[in-house]
DNA sequence: ACCCCCTAGGTAAGCGCTTTCCCGGCAGGT
DNA sequence: ACCTGCCGGGAAAGCGCTTACCTAGGGGGT
């Protein structure tokens, strides 16, 4: 592999200045030199040890995002809004699934200080279990104090910047429409226990239905993975618990198109006996039949963001937090429950 | 920021000795010492500089993959193959999306190589254009050179190994199931122009098409982008010039998707009026209405083998090239024209 | 009791690059 | 003609780590 000095001896110049111009330093060169090493640099094909460069420069370029699976449509949206931010500003990003463990999310928020990125943007990451959480946090702190930028999708529960995406008034927002239209007897699909995404957008299912003078009992909630499959076995259990049973809100838009799955399997019309609602607003969710009633989460705005935040040369006036707001859109699962 | 050097000045022992406990070489160190150490690590919450242990040790541990896009479903399939099999081997992987553009790829694979990653992987890379072609191929070829592995997903037409899938044999088999169910008037949605991918599988249709004796004209054929939208206004384009149209084609399945939309918008029936078969079998086919039929190409496990192939510690017995069959498969979307 | 060898730990030379400092030479001012 | 100042370029000191090589002890064999 040539190297830097491979090059400086080729046009019989120093190691310095090849460097300098390479890297077209303000320095001022002399043009026929710089033609010299230009040719030389072709003609060995070099290409600069970006390690080297990052060791002795001491700059971090790379910014790091750990996400629970970049497959999943849900976090593809939001990469795709990092992405974009990062690109712009010429960052490389490295993409790290956490598949949903937090030790793996530890151990990646460790290479990623290890490798001197200049951010970590954490994805998606809320865990109910305190320890876990405090660990990250102190993972996270000491990334910062040696000059890491850190910003975080979901709750403000870490060191560093957030965008925080309305999940509990976004439930709120799914279960009044849902009350509104004279449900009573709705069954809830719910993600994995230790997320707060799942805890969040749960608790405000529960106000809504408190609101509303109901509450969602334990056979009216059941527990899935946030992918399709689960919901359409959640939903099946559901009906089962359940037998008056007249809507249903699955806590993400995958789980709601497992369902539908389901419903359409046992012959049930949706809406007109079973009016379903999900969560984010996927792509897809409006190519199913009937179109599938969400709450929308804008994800892509969400990672640009998140990801401006992390960029930002932010003289630490402090965290910033932002607010990422739930809106609801009815389509055609929804509708008010069969007469009897 | 903690190095090395603080941490055996910490234990009172030299840097040899730190370094040699927290990479736990195989040269015996006491006891006490190894305690000692472990504590002032543990003190100083000492993170090793993995640009510096890179340098050092001359050694490759990441490897890059470079994309289209992620959080388009055919990549986040394929791209979930890579990340399980290049996590079991311990490998961080970097995720590089080029959007299509070739010379963002091409900046990538520089990129990539000056990172001194132990392997490129390229997914969905295959550019008609011979320019190009010859670029990344003299850029990967640099890379090889320098030890790097180069492992790419589509057409073996570069340095390195492949596993490529059955694009042209799966037009083929989309156009051989549209012919046999009578249909002769059918039209194409293919892909961006300047992508292997389109140009393989569309020749397979034709393929189809000839061997059937017809064949498909300019105006049954239109471009559009691999998208759900693009794939929508394409259809309506189609359907505008093929007035007796009585099946489409997509060569994926969110552009067939799209279509389906623009079918059922315009209040015709599929498959009585028009059948439509989409290709790849993303998760989501299966829950349109009616479910898609399609031509299925194993897309995780294309890239469980890419990366096993970038990976594996090859001696150099030439490049491996592997491939992924396509398999057709029936749904709800395709049927006999309709009788007139 | 002596020698040898093995062992635990240290010394220091890099890895490939950047950058500070320094130096030689040239032009311009007096 | 001499000094000053400036400018292009080189020497060399790191950046934080690894590792080949070396050294000082201590234990065992005779």
């Amino acid at each position: 592999m040539a190297t830097l000095a491979d090059v400086a001896r080729r046009a019989g110049v120093s190691t310095a200045t090849v460097s300098r111009i390479i890297n077209n330093s303000p320095k001022p060169v002399a043009e026929a030199l710089r033609e010299r090493v230009l040719a030389a640099v072709a003609e060995l094909q070099f290409v600069p040890n970006a390690n080297a460069q990052q060791l002795a420069r001491a700059d971090r370029t790379a910014v790091g995002v750990i996400v629970h699976d970049v497959s999943d449509p849900y976090f593809a949206e939001i990469t795709r809004g990092l992405q974009r931010v990062a690109t712009d500003h010429g960052r490389l990003v490295i993409i790290c699934n956490s598949y949903r463990d937090p030790e793996r999310e530890l151990a990646y928020v460790d290479l990623l200080h290890a490798h001197q990125t200049a951010a970590i943007v954490l994805a998606g990451s809320g865990y109910v279990d305190a320890p876990i959480t405090a660990r990250l946090d102190g993972k996270l702190r000491l990334y910062q104090s040696t000059g890491g930028r850190v910003s975080v999708i979901g709750r403000h529960e870490h060191a560093g910047d957030a965008v925080v995406p309305e999940n509990e008034p976004g439930g709120y927002l799914a279960g009044d429409a849902l009350y509104r239209l004279g449900h009573t007897a709705v069954g809830v699909i719910a993600g994995p226990r230790h997320l707060t995404t799942t805890t969040d957008r749960l608790a405000g299912l529960r106000r809504a239905a408190k609101e509303h003078g109901h509450r969602l009992g334990a056979k009216q909630v059941v527990y899935a993975d946030f992918d399709r499959n689960g919901g359409a076995a959640a939903a099946a259990t559901l009906l089962e618990q359940n037998p008056g049973l007249t809507a249903i809100a699955a806590l993400n838009d995958s789980m709601a198109v497992g369902a539908l799955a389901c419903l359409r399997e046992r012959g049930i019309d949706v809406p007109g006996q079973v009016s379903l609602i999900g969560f984010d607003d996927m792509p897809i969710s409006v190519d199913v039949t009937p179109p599938l009633s969400t709450v929308r989460l804008p994800l892509e705005e969400i990672g640009v963001r998140a990801m401006s935040l992390a960029l930002r040369d932010g003289d630490r006036e402090g965290p910033l937090v932002e607010h990422a707001a739930a809106k609801l859109v009815l389509r055609g699962s929804t509708a008010a429950p069969p007469a009897r």
